[in-house]
DNA sequence: GGTGCAATAT
DNA sequence: TATATTGCAC
């Protein structure tokens, strides 16, 4: 997609002939305000205007990224028509017609400079385009990916939340108002359509997900009522898909060590994991957010294994493993980066239950033994005993 | 609604 | 391939 450069383009940067030498608003300001023809000023400031409006066009594909420029430009074109304003009502002149064809006859100038203009600035103007154009080349590609994990991330977030809504993500809404910028060019794409649901700024969902992933990942201390949150994925890739969001899958629960380590124990004191149930084990877990679901899957994989393993004594040498093992067979890939970011021990709290202090392997030493064998197969042996499954 | 298993997705 | 989610039957 090499980006077209637009012809007035051209005109612009050469718009007295020369070339044209930006100007701080304040200097330009200034300058006009020296000059003695009202005519005159409202033809700089319109050009200035003309030329803000360019410089806003060529921004505008990276205007996520530059939203201040993009408010700075607005409001210099305020300003700027501002002063238009002031210069038009301080004179009584009927400046308009003056000004209109002024606009003109400049640009036909410029056509008619630009034939003459050596060709050494001509080619200094088309290098300076294609710079432009290659650093829009390139930036677009980097862009394309930063925007779409920019406005995946939250447009999946709102819509995994309101149900299973999925917008066309893209929607480049035009470039409107940019007093209201920020907020536009990140929350409102696409999302216009909603008008319930709260509008969160980019950060907003981005935060909030990394926080819910931590907590959800790990035992979620509180409010954790939607069971959406816990993406597993590695925080660098976030490892929301617009499909799956499309597919309105839920986020992957991640099993932490911890969390492990508690179900296991859970399952100890409910006799072992063919005795126990799921609903039990979430409930001796006190792990807020976690659902019999997840927790009934967690065992059926956790049954799968122990049998298959058939539960082997000791394979693992490395014993005093007591403190690792439920990491051991812990899912690693997605879990990875969630342990990794919220360090197992760390943000996991369980909810109101006073033994989840020993994360590491303090108090539940008893559920070591059990488990123990039965975690470390998991993951590390891998015997196909073929166990006969007893069902 | 809870449970277990299998299919499916990631 | 391993792990998690979902669907379905009981």
């Amino acid at each position: 997609m090499g980006s077209l450069i637009p012809p007035e383009l051209i005109l612009d940067c050469t718009i007295s002939s020369k070339p044209w030498i930006p100007k701080s608003t304040v200097e330009f300001l200034a300058e006009v305000s020296r000059l003695d023809s009202v005519s005159e000023k409202i033809s700089k400031l319109d050009n200035y205007v003309n030329q803000l409006h360019d410089e806003m066009k060529k921004i505008d594909a990276f205007k996520r990224e530059l939203p201040l420029c993009m408010i700075l430009l607005n409001d210099a074109i305020a300003t700027m028509k501002e002063e238009i304003m002031q210069c038009k009502s301080s004179d009584s002149k009927p400046v308009l017609e003056e000004f209109i064809p002024l606009k003109k006859s400049i640009s036909v100038e410029k056509e008619e400079k630009i034939d003459d203009v050596k060709e050494t600035d001509i080619i200094n103007t088309r290098e300076k385009m294609n710079w432009m154009s290659s650093v829009q080349l390139w930036n677009s590609d980097n862009n394309k990916k930063r925007k779409e994990e920019a406005i995946d991330r939250p447009v999946i977030d709102e819509l995994f939340r309101s149900g299973k809504n999925r917008a066309a993500g893209k929607a480049f809404s035009p470039f409107k108002g940019c007093s209201n910028f920020p907020a536009m060019a990140i929350g409102k794409e696409g999302r216009d359509e909603f008008p319930g649901a709260p509008s969160l700024s980019l950060r907003t969902p981005e935060i909030k997900n990394s926080t819910e992933e931590i907590f959800r990942s790990g035992f979620s201390s509180k409010s954790s009522s939607s069971r959406t949150g816990s993406s597993c994925g590695t925080n660098s890739q976030s490892s929301f898909k617009v499909d799956s969001q499309q597919t309105g899958r839920k986020q992957r629960r991640c099993w932490s060590p911890e969390l492990h380590r508690r179900f296991v124990s859970a399952l100890q004191q409910l006799g072992g994991a063919q005795a126990a149930t799921p609903k039990q084990i979430r409930e001796l877990m006190q792990v807020d957010g976690l659902t019999n679901d997840e927790v009934k899957s967690h065992l059926q994989k956790y049954r799968l294994h122990t049998r298959r393993v058939g539960v082997p004594p000791p394979t693992n040498t490395n014993t005093n493993t007591s403190s690792v093992e439920p990491g051991l067979w812990v899912s690693g890939e997605q879990c990875r980066s969630n342990s990794q970011s919220s360090s197992p021990q760390g943000p996991l709290h369980l909810a109101g239950s006073s033994r989840g202090t020993s994360v590491t392997g303090g108090d539940s030493v008893e559920d070591e033994d059990d488990d123990k064998s039965e975690s470390h197969s998991w993951k590390t042996h891998k015997h196909y005993s073929s166990s006969n499954r007893d069902v």
